[in-house]
DNA sequence: ATAAAAGCGAGTGTATACATAGTCGGGATT
DNA sequence: AATCCCGACTATGTATACACTCGCTTTTAT
């Protein structure tokens, strides 16, 4: 995590906020009024406007005209809106890789999704390094595709699916599995076979789609 | 145009830099200094600021620490980029709406868009009549998709394509050919069939892209 | 009793004043 | 002559005060 402290106002409210969101801890509906946020963060409202706009262009908290913003909901329908435009963006965002990107960049990548078990034993409840590497795969990507308005729509996506995801059960089944077709996804990259890539992508994004589904819990 | 009078100070500051930015009026380059815009639009550095962040959220600006908020420059390889992005995009989105979509509205469309050279004998050098029709186009295939992510993404683009638009010549010839284009568009999702709807908007887009390298002239 | 209108209050929208950081120019030193 | 450093100025970042709109409650009239 960055150090919080020694960045401007609004970029500290603004990253707040937004975890905040993402990791439910502000629940759908939630009303942030300028005044009592600004309190809570201790900062003035003149920096908290300017983070709940970047919010609210990002789509996790919308304008109710007289009562300030509230964060956005997220349904069932919404998840698969995402997953849609997901499937979109990212198998033509891997095919491209495939035909742009550096080999030896996905070849060290794909080595590492193959050991990512051994990070899932570790002793960490949050995953944190399981996802950060996830992460990386996400970033060489974004690089290699070469342009940057795609690369742009897939991260405004990336902030609402890591909320999705908390929706879901992440077992160790599960992650393992994803490790594995994240895996199949560089090893396709790496060959430099466009088709395959897109196909790996299609078949890991309708597995998330199902485990996401299948393990729902209302809140 | 909207009444620019009785909205919000920030949505006018907004609503005129994107114009203006969009127009060429506001070259690349062009450093647009809180003080020095808010006293020509005649509002105060509040306001403006909220503008400057939209504009520099969607890519129209971007800051330049220490030096304010300056135009992003669009070159050759970002046209490039952003049609690659919005075949990506366009081609499923009518792909969906053949799929989705209520015939009787494109049906509708259709029927203008075979019309649409007379819009273009009408004496209006800016075409407006007819990019209106071009752009509820757009809306409704938006609202057919039933897909407000994919629909958001595609609005966040076209900004960046109206901008683009400006660097051609839209000669009554292209435009007569685009009416056609269209129309082809229109059918195909009136005919349900999305292969041909995606199809179709592959060749609109193709042609455009070669008309706006063909024609483009450095300011 | 119900509906409509007016008044009150809370919260956003805007302006302005102040703090701060970064850049540009000038001067001195190597 | 070139480079580095210092200082001042300019422009952004933040805080606060004020105004206005909108929602809610209360009161009055039919």
């Amino acid at each position: 995590m960055y150090t919080l402290a020694f960045m401007r106002a609004s970029e500290r409210a603004y990253r707040t906020l937004r975890e905040d969101i993402v990791e439910w801890r502000l629940l759908p509906g939630t009303v942030l009024a300028e005044v009592e946020q600004s309190e809570r963060l201790g900062l003035s409202r003149t920096p908290l406007r300017e983070a709940l706009g970047r919010l609210s262009a990002e789509g996790l908290t919308q304008t109710a005209r007289g009562r300030g913003v509230v964060v956005t909901d997220i349904s069932l329908e919404d998840v698969d809106e995402l997953f849609e435009l997901r499937e979109i963006l990212e198998c033509r965002a891997a095919a491209l890789a495939a035909q742009r990107g550096e080999a030896s960049v996905f070849a060290a990548l794909h080595a590492e999704l193959r050991d990512a078990p051994l990070l899932l034993g570790a002793a960490d409840p949050t995953r944190h390094a399981y996802y950060a590497l996830v992460g990386r795969l996400d970033e060489a990507i974004d690089a290699a595709i070469a342009n940057s308005y795609l690369a742009q729509a897939m991260r405004s996506l990336r902030v609402h699916l890591v909320r999705v995801r908390r929706l879901a059960a992440d077992d160790d089944g599960r992650l393992t599995a994803a490790a594995a077709e994240h895996a199949a996804i560089a090893e396709a990259i790496v060959a430099g076979n466009p088709r395959l890539a897109e196909a790996a992508t299609t078949v890991h994004l309708h597995r998330s789609l199902s485990h996401i589904k299948a393990t729902h819990t209302p809140h």
